[in-house]
RNA sequence: GUGCCUUUAGCUCAAUGGUGGAGCGCCUGACUGUGGCUCAGGAGGUUGUGGGUUCGACCCCCAUAAGGCACCCCA
């Protein structure tokens, strides 16, 4: 028989245990804090329809569709199924298909993978876990939605510990009222975003030269567009919003129901207890994606801005025009999340720790003794304690490095010696002290 | 889908066209009641794959695959 070599599939990533405890540590802080929230988590199947997913405009050659690898010759081995690319799609045709048995505004939470057919690269997969946040209103939903999406956000990364991170904030109309207040048409103001989406990333020249020269907005608007998105002349929350009171364009209606709209959410963040250093309303912000209409969001580590936005968002005005008729507006935010925790991994910002989740190893000195092993395991774990026991044949040296390798806390050591007093070993192996105790008091040594 | 780069031990990397090495890791022992440290020893390779040039190829050429990075797009 010839062994098939194995080897890593590029894009679909893979941990070892101790990176997998980190990985699913950050899974259970994001669950716990959406469901602080009143989050109610559901899940979608992995798989749509075909034609549910390329309704949005969804790029095909992104999706992974599924098909049957044998197949009798009169039967197709394509089916019309295929691999969710995000998790809005599905929620859209999940609430359009639910909408009179759900209560709204519903608030749901989604933490599941997700596949993009697309060549992977650094923090690029195409197996990947998205953590999701959205609310979905019949007709509208509260703007203080707007405002409480971030704090969640902050609650999020605050206890994940990973370091500074700003979220950005801005509001889309505000923005497309201002290039109607300069007179771009409407048919180019998507354009334009997208445009001045990139600022950061192309620089100023660059997105000036396609502002005038590729979508044709005149010159003195597109400077007046650099002007006035851009970061220098306003750097913090206050002097933005102040900036945009003071603007002419307040003039136009859209721009002032925008500013309105972004006063308000700051506001509530506020409120909410988020700390001015977390958050910045920032207009140059816009979000390719065409389809959110309000506040939109990014999220950026300061220390590590080239692994790009790790949780992005916005409002949005109609969720499931393609399933349903009714008007569903939301708001809603994503946590990439694997790209997030497994570069910061491998930036040494997450420490790995021990490749067990278990803190207690009953070591097996005298295989006699198993009985006794066994009871002292079951003790512990009635306890809530997680404690494996050492079944291989081994010395003590063998099991202690055993035990060391996977870093366990505590080994229970007993022997001949312990058990005639009644008593056994608490070996506390960081700081390598060990202390002797009747069985009876075990679990107050080990709590200690 | 486009472009650039890379591919040698499990990992990170050496090796003028002339017998493929090191560090780390792994295994064994020193050590049958004590891990990490140390010391000694050991295993591990059709040099990604296929072809070509050459007396001779890890090295040069062609093809191909995989990986990495960037673009596109996005988490």
């Amino acid at each position: 028989m010839s062994i098939i070599t194995p080897k890593p599939i590029s894009g679909f990533p893979e941990l070892l245990p101790d990176a997998q405890i980190v990985f699913n540590r950050c899974l259970q802080i994001v669950r716990e804090t959406y469901e602080l929230f009143g989050f109610a988590p559901i899940e979608t199947p992995a798989v749509e329809r075909k034609e549910i997913l390329t309704s949005k405009g969804g790029d095909e050659k992104e999706i992974f569709a599924l098909t049957r690898l044998f197949t009798r010759p009169d039967e197709s081995p394509e089916t019309d199924l295929a691999l969710h690319f995000d998790l809005t799609v599905p929620l859209a045709r999940y609430v359009a298909q639910n909408k009179d048995k759900l209560v709204f505004p519903f608030r749901r939470y989604q933490m599941q993978k997700i596949w993009r057919g697309e060549r992977p690269q650094k923090g690029r997969y195409r197996e990947f876990y998205q953590c999701d946040i959205d609310v979905i209103g019949r007709g509208s939903v509260s703007l203080f939605t707007d405002a409480e999406i971030p704090s969640v956000i902050y609650q999020v990364f605050k206890r994940m510990d990973i370091g500074h991170f700003v979220i950005r904030i801005n509001n889309r109309r505000l923005l497309q009222g201002y290039f109607e207040y300069l007179g771009v048409p409407n048919a180019q103001i998507g354009e334009v975003l997208r445009a001045v989406d990139r600022l950061e990333k192309e620089g100023r020249d660059k997105v000036r030269r396609e502002l005038t020269e590729k979508i044709g907005v005149a010159e003195s608007a597109a400077d007046d567009i650099l002007a006035f998105i851009g970061n220098e002349s306003a750097s913090d929350t206050d002097a933005v919003l102040a900036k945009i009171q003071a603007s002419p364009a307040m003039s136009n209606e859209r721009f002032a129901q925008g500013a309105a709209e972004l006063n308000t959410v700051i506001a509530g963040i506020r409120s909410l207890g988020v700390p001015d250093d977390y958050f910045r309303a920032d207009l140059s912000i816009a979000r390719g994606l065409g389809y959110y209409t309000g506040t939109v969001y990014e999220t950026q580590l300061i220390k590590y801005p080239e692994l790009g936005s790790i949780c992005s968002g916005g409002r949005y005005d109609d969720l499931a025009s393609y399933f349903t008729t009714e008007k569903l507006p939301g708001v809603g935010i994503s946590i990439g999340l694997s790209r997030l925790v497994i570069q910061l991994i491998e930036a040494g910002v997450l420490k790995t720790g021990p490749s067990t989740p278990a803190p207690v190893i009953v070591t097996t000195m005298d295989t006699s003794r198993m009985a006794d092993y066994l009871k002292i395991a079951a003790s512990l774990r009635e306890a809530g304690i997680a404690t494996e026991v050492y079944f291989d044949k081994g010395r003590l040296g063998d099991q202690l490095k055993y035990a060391n390798r996977k870093g366990f806390k505590i080994a229970i050591i007993a022997g001949e010696n312990e058990f005639a007093a009644g008593q056994v070993k608490v070996k506390n192996l960081i700081t390598g002290q060990e202390t002797l105790c009747e069985q009876a008091q075990l679990l107050a040594h080990v709590v200690g």
